[in-house]
RNA sequence: GCCGGGGUGGCGGAAUCGGUAGACGCAGCGGACUCAAAAUCCGCCGCCGCAAGGCGUGAGGGUUCGAGUCCCUCUCCCGGCACCA
C-alpha cells in the first residue's frame, strides 16, 4: 500500500474500475427492490458551480448507500438545453445557441464525470433534442385534442422599444435590460394548459406526500390556494348598462351589509367601456399599463383608483354603489372585481380613507369600539365577530353570516357558494427562439389545426439570426410557410415556444427509456417509476412551480393513458443554498467593483475574530460584504474544478457533505476543504499502518477483547447505526462523518495490539472504509480494496450494527437540584426506578445542595437524569 | 405586500420524542519534533470571575420540576410570487 494519499492515482484508477465493470449501469432486474435516484437536472450554462456539485453529491451518496443496501439503483443525468441564456450568449459571443448548449454540456458532463457520480450515463438526455421534444410536441397534440389545451389572452411585459416581450427577469426596475425602456403590459393570445382542472386532484394529493418537507406541502397548498366563498352580483344601474351583472367574489360574504364600493380591475371589459367619453378614467387605465407583469411588484405598489362614474345596486339593499377601477385588482383571479368593505379589509380601509369613500361598520366584537383613526386588527377578524347594523342579519357570527346571505342571494338569482382558486392556467407560450416549438398549424379555414404524428417533430432551425429584437421564427418563411395538415391550403406554422418548465415537467420519466424511438414512455418506466421517484433531490427555490407543474404532468401522461402513476416522487429533498463572502471596493461613481475571495486576505485579530480585508495584489484594503448565494455579479463564486485539480474530488465531497446538512445553506470556506483533506490523509495514514502490521480476518465479537477493546467495539457498532440512520432516515449526513471522526479518535485512543485488539482495529478500518464510501467513492474503493485484497466496495454490503456489543453494565446518570444540573452518578444499568432514585438521594452533591431540606418532588427519567426538587 | 423557512461560541455546525447546550470540524493560543519551515503529534479553547459560582441559544413575555426545542408578541436575514432556471 503506498504511504502517501494521493488522490489523483487513486481517483483515476477507481473510476477506471467502475467504468470496467459497469458499475453504474441500471438494468431493469427482479429480486431486488428498485430505488430510482434522482437530482434536477441541470442548465449548461457554461461549468459546474457548487450548487450543482452540492446537488449531485447529495444524490450519489443516497444512490451509493442504497446500493449497499442490496437495492437495484438507477442514477441518471439529463440537461434541461433550452432556455434564455443560450439566447443572450448567442446575441453578445455571435455563437449558435445550439453550439453554446452543446460545448457546455460536454463540459459539464466531464467535470461531473470527474466527481466521480455513479450515473448511467447510458440514460442521458438533453431536451434541446428533437428525439425527446418530438414526444412533447406529440403528448401536446393530444392534449389539444382534448380540450386541456386551449387558446386565450394573456398579459406580458413588452419592449416598446426593442419591439419584444421580455421575461420578468430582464424587466429592472420598471425597464428593459437591454434598451433601457419603459416597459408596458401588452395583451397577445397565447396557449394556457388547464392546470385549474386539476386544482382539486394536486390539493389532495399532498396529504399522501408523507415523504416530502411539510413546508414545501404547505407552499403548495396555500399556492393552489382553495377558498369557500361567495360569487354574487351587482347589478348596474346606469340605463346605458341595463340589467348587465357585475359579478365579484368574496370570501367574506358576511360584511356583505358594509359594501361602499366595487372595484374592477383596468383590463376589465366594464372599465375599458367606460373609459371610452371619460379622458380621466382612459388616462389612469393607461397608466396602470406601465409597468411589467410581476406580482411581487404589484402588491407593494401604492394602491390606486380611479371612478368609472357607474353606479351599480347593492344586491341585498339596492343601494346606489360606485364603481371604481383599482389598481390592484387583478383581473386573472376571481372575477376580475372586487366588492369593497373598507371597515373591514385593510387594503380597502386605507383607499377608502384616501379617495373619501365612505366606510361602515357592520361586524362588531364584544369590548372594542370602532373608530375611524386608525385600522384595527379586530376589524378584519372574522373568528371573533358578530354581525351588527346589518338588519336582518344583527347577532350572526361568521359562518351563520355567510350561509344566510347566501341563501338570500340565492333567492334572488344573484348569487351562490362557489369554490375559488388562487391557482390560474399556465400559459405556455413563449415569444423565444430558444425552446421547442409549439406543434401547430394556423389555417385561415380550418383554423389552429395540431401537427399530425407522422410530421413530428416540428424541428428547431439551428441557422438563425438573433437580434434581441422580437422572435428569429417569426422572420423565417422557410420556418413558418407550411399547408395545413387539414386542406392542404397555405398556413402558417406557430412561431412562438414553450415554456422550459414544459420540457423538466416530463423528463424524469423519460429517463427510463431515453432510447425508444417509437413510443414516448414504455414498459421501463412502469418498472423504475412505479409508486414514484424513490428520492428526487434539488433547490428549495423550485418548491412551487417546477414540482407543481411536474405533478400535475405526471396525472396529464396518466389520463393519456401512458402510465399508472400520479405522484412523480415519493420522497423529496431539498437542498439549500451554496453561499460565499463578498468583498468589495467603491470607485470615483460609488460603483461597486466586486473582488473574489480568492483574491482577498482576511484579516483576524489575536482570537481569530475577522477585522477586515485586504487584495492579494497591492495589499490594499476592501470592503466585506454580507454572506450570500455564489453569483456572476457577486463575483463571490469558487470554481469547483480549480478544487478538485488541487485536493481531488473526495476533498470537495467530504467538505461538501461535512459543513452543514443538506436542507440547510452551506457556506464555502478554503479552510475547511483543507480540513477535509487533512480528515483523508489521517484516515490513509492509520490504515496504512495497520495494513502495514498486516491485513487480518475482521473481529465478529467480543470474544479475547480487552475492557478498553469492548468499549471501543461498542462505539463502533453504536457509530454504525448513527450512520444507517443518517444516510437513510434523517439524510444528514454531516453528523454521519462527525461520528465516524469520532469513532477514529477513539480507535487511536485505545490500545489494540494483541491478536483479538488486530482482528478489531480490522474490523474498525473495513467499518469505516465502507461507511464513508458512499461520501468520498475514490478513496473508499481503494482503503477497502487494501484492507481485504480482491475485494470491491461498489459491490459491498453497507456494514450491519452487532447488538451484542452494544451491551453495558451501568449507566451514568445526571443529577439536577431544582432543575440546575449539579453532577452526575452511575448506577448499574439494570436499576429500577425507586433504585436509580435511592441512588440519586445518596450522592454527596444531593446531601451537599439539600443542605437538610426534604425532597418535596423527584423526577426519574430513566438512561437520563434524575431532578430533585426542593 | 402575500406564502414558506431561519437566527446557537471568533466561524461552519451538534443537541433526532421537553431532559448534560456547544458533539465534530475550522480558526486561534501554548507545547513537542526541526538548523528552520511545512507536515505531523500533545494540550487549551462560550462569556464574566482568583475561586466558589453566576450568566448564556436574535429581543421580550408565558407554560413546565426542567425550554435551543412548546405557546404569544416583536425583530432581522433568506427563498418563492406564475416569462431566470
Amino acid at each position: 500500500m503506498q504511504e502517501k494519499y494521493i488522490p489523483a492515482e487513486i481517483e483515476r484508477a477507481a473510476r477506471e474500475h467502475w467504468r470496467a465493470t459497469a458499475a453504474d449501469r441500471a438494468v431493469e432486474t427482479g429480486g431486488k427492490p428498485k430505488y430510482y435516484c434522482l437530482s434536477m437536472f441541470p442548465y449548461p450554462s457554461g461549468r459546474l458551480h457548487m450548487g450543482h456539485v452540492r446537488n449531485y453529491t447529495i444524490g450519489d451518496v443516497l444512490a451509493r448507500y442504497h446500493r449497499m443496501l442490496g437495492e437495484n439503483v438507477l442514477q441518471p443525468m439529463g440537461w434541461d438545453a433550452f432556455g434564455m441564456p443560450a439566447e443572450n450568449a448567442a446575441l453578445a459571443n455571435k455563437i449558435p445557441a445550439a453550439r453554446w448548449t452543446r460545448q457546455n454540456i460536454d463540459c459539464m458532463k466531464r467535470q461531473l464525470q470527474s466527481l466521480g457520480l455513479s450515473i448511467d450515463w447510458q440514460r442521458e438526455l438533453a431536451t434541446c433534442a428533437p428525439e425527446y421534444y418530438r414526444w412533447e410536441q406529440w403528448l401536446f397534440t393530444r392534449l389539444f385534442e382534448k380540450g386541456l389545451i386551449y387558446k386565450k389572452l394573456g398579459t406580458v411585459n413588452w419592449d416598446p422599444v426593442d419591439q419584444t416581450v421580455l421575461a420578468n427577469e430582464q424587466v429592472i426596475d420598471g425597464r428593459g435590460w437591454r434598451s433601457g425602456a419603459l416597459i408596458e403590459k401588452r395583451e397577445i393570445p397565447m396557449y394556457y394548459m388547464k392546470i385549474t382542472a386539476y386544482a382539486e386532484e394536486l390539493l389532495a394529493g399532498l396529504d399522501t406526500l408523507t415523504g416530502w418537507p411539510e413546508e414545501v406541502r404547505l407552499m403548495q397548498k396555500n399556492w393552489i390556494g382553495k377558498s369557500v366563498g361567495v360569487r354574487l352580483a351587482f347589478v348596474l344601474a346606469d340605463s346605458k348598462y341595463q340589467e348587465q351583472k357585475l359579478w365579484v367574489f368574496t370570501t367574506r360574504a358576511d360584511t356583505l351589509m358594509g359594501v361602499t364600493f366595487v372595484a374592477v380591475a383596468a383590463e376589465h371589459p366594464l372599465a375599458v367601456h367606460a373609459a371610452k367619453g371619460n379622458p380621466e378614467l382612459a388616462a389612469f387605465i393607461a397608466e396602470c399599463k406601465k409597468g411589467g407583469v410581476a406580482e411581487a411588484d404589484f402588491a407593494t405598489m401604492e394602491k390606486k383608483g380611479a371612478p368609472t362614474g357607474l353606479f351599480a345596486q347593492h344586491p341585498l339593499t339596492g343601494e346606489r354603489i360606485p364603481v371604481w377601477v383599482g389598481n390592484y385588482v387583478l383581473m386573472s383571479y376571481g372575477e376580475g372585481a372586487v366588492m369593497a368593505v373598507p371597515a373591514h379589509d385593510e387594503r380597502d380601509f386605507a383607499f377608502a380613507q384616501k379617495y373619501g369613500l365612505p366606510i361602515k361598520q357592520v361586524i362588531g366584537v364584544a369590548g372594542e369600539t370602532f373608530s375611524l383613526d386608525g385600522w384595527q386588527e379586530w376589524y378584519g377578524d372574522k373568528s371573533r365577530a358578530v354581525c351588527v347594523h346589518s338588519g336582518k342579519y344583527d347577532g350572526l357570527g361568521y359562518t351563520e353570516a355567510v350561509e344566510a346571505i347566501a341563501a338570500d342571494l340565492a333567492k334572488l338569482g344573484l348569487g351562490e357558494k362557489e369554490v375559488q382558486w388562487r391557482l390560474r392556467d399556465w400559459g405556455i407560450s413563449r415569444q423565444r427562439y430558444w425552446g421547442c416549438p409549439i406543434p401547430i398549424v394556423h389555417c385561415e379555414v380550418c383554423g389552429d389545426v395540431p401537427v399530425p404524428d407522422d410530421q413530428l417533430p416540428v424541428v428547431l432551425p439551428e441557422n438563425v439570426n438573433i437580434t434581441g429584437a422580437g422572435s428569429p421564427l417569426a422572420k423565417m418563411p422557410e420556418f413558418y410557410e407550411t399547408s395545413c395538415p387539414k386542406c392542404g391550403r397555405p398556413a402558417r406554422r406557430e412561431t412562438d415556444t414553450l415554456d422550459t418548465f414544459v420540457e423538466s415537467s416530463w423528463y424524469f420519466l423519460r429517463h427510463a427509456c431515453p432510447d425508444n424511438d417509437r413510443a414516448m414512455l414504455d414498459e421501463r418506466v412502469d418498472y423504475w417509476c412505479a409508486g414514484g421517484i424513490d428520492q428526487y433531490i434539488g433547490g428549495i427555490e423550485h418548491a412551487i412551480l417546477h414540482l407543481l407543474y411536474a405533478r400535475f404532468f405526471t396525472r396529464l401522461i396518466r389520463d393519456a393513458g401512458l402510465i399508472d402513476l400520479s405522484e412523480p416522487f415519493k420522497n423529496l429533498l431539498t437542498q439549500g443554498m451554496v453561499v460565499a463572502p463578498t468583498f468589495f471596493r467603491l470607485d470615483a461613481n460609488g460603483k461597486k467593483h466586486w473582488l473574489s475571495p480568492t483574491e482577498v486576505d482576511v484579516k483576524t485579530d489575536e482570537r481569530g475574530r475577522p477585522v477586515g480585508a485586504t487584495s492579494k495584489t497591492d495589499g490594499q484594503p476592501v470592503i466585506v460584504g454580507g454572506i450570500e448565494k455564489m453569483s456572476k455579479s457577486k463575483n463571490n463564486g469558487i470554481d469547483p474544478q480549480t478544487l478538485i485539480v488541487r485536493y481531488g474530488a473526495d476533498t470537495i465531497r467530504l467538505f461538501m457533505m461535512f459543513a452543514s446538512p443538506p436542507n440547510q445553506s452551506l457556506e464555502w470556506s478554503d479552510a475547511g476543504a483543507e480540513g477535509a483533506y487533512r480528515f483523508l490523509r489521517r484516515v490513509w495514514k492509520l490504515a496504512h499502518a495497520h495494513v502495514g502490521l498486516g491485513v487480518t480476518v475482521a473481529a465478529s465479537g467480543n470474544a479475547g477483547l480487552t475492557e478498553p477493546q469492548k468499549v471501543l467495539r461498542k462505539k463502533l457498532h453504536q457509530t454504525i447505526g448513527k450512520v444507517h440512520d443518517d444516510y437513510g432516515r434523517r439524510q444528514q449526513f454531516n453528523t454521519a462523518i462527525a461520528a465516524v471522526m469520532e469513532l477514529l479518535n477513539a480507535c487511536e485512543k485505545t490500545d489494540l495490539s494483541g491478536a483479538a485488539g488486530h482482528a478489531l482495529a480490522q474490523e474498525v478500518f473495513e467499518a469505516v472504509a465502507l461507511m464513508l464510501f458512499p461520501i468520498v467513492p475514490h478513496i473508499g474503493q481503494a482503503l477497502y480494496a487494501e484492507l481485504k485484497p480482491g475485494a470491491n466496495a461498489a459491490r459491498a454490503a453497507f456494514p450491519i450494527v452487532d447488538a451484542t456489543a452494544l451491551t453495558q453494565d451501568t449507566v451514568e446518570l445526571m443529577l439536577q437540584i431544582g432543575g440546575k444540573l449539579r453532577g452526575s452518578f452511575t448506577t448499574p444499568a439494570a436499576a429500577d426506578r425507586s433504585a436509580i432514585e435511592a441512588a440519586a438521594l445518596a450522592t454527596e452533591t444531593a446531601r451537599k445542595f439539600m443542605d437538610g431540606k426534604p425532597a418535596r418532588k423527584v423526577i426519574v427519567v430513566p438512561g437520563r437524569l434524575v431532578n430533585i426538587v426542593i
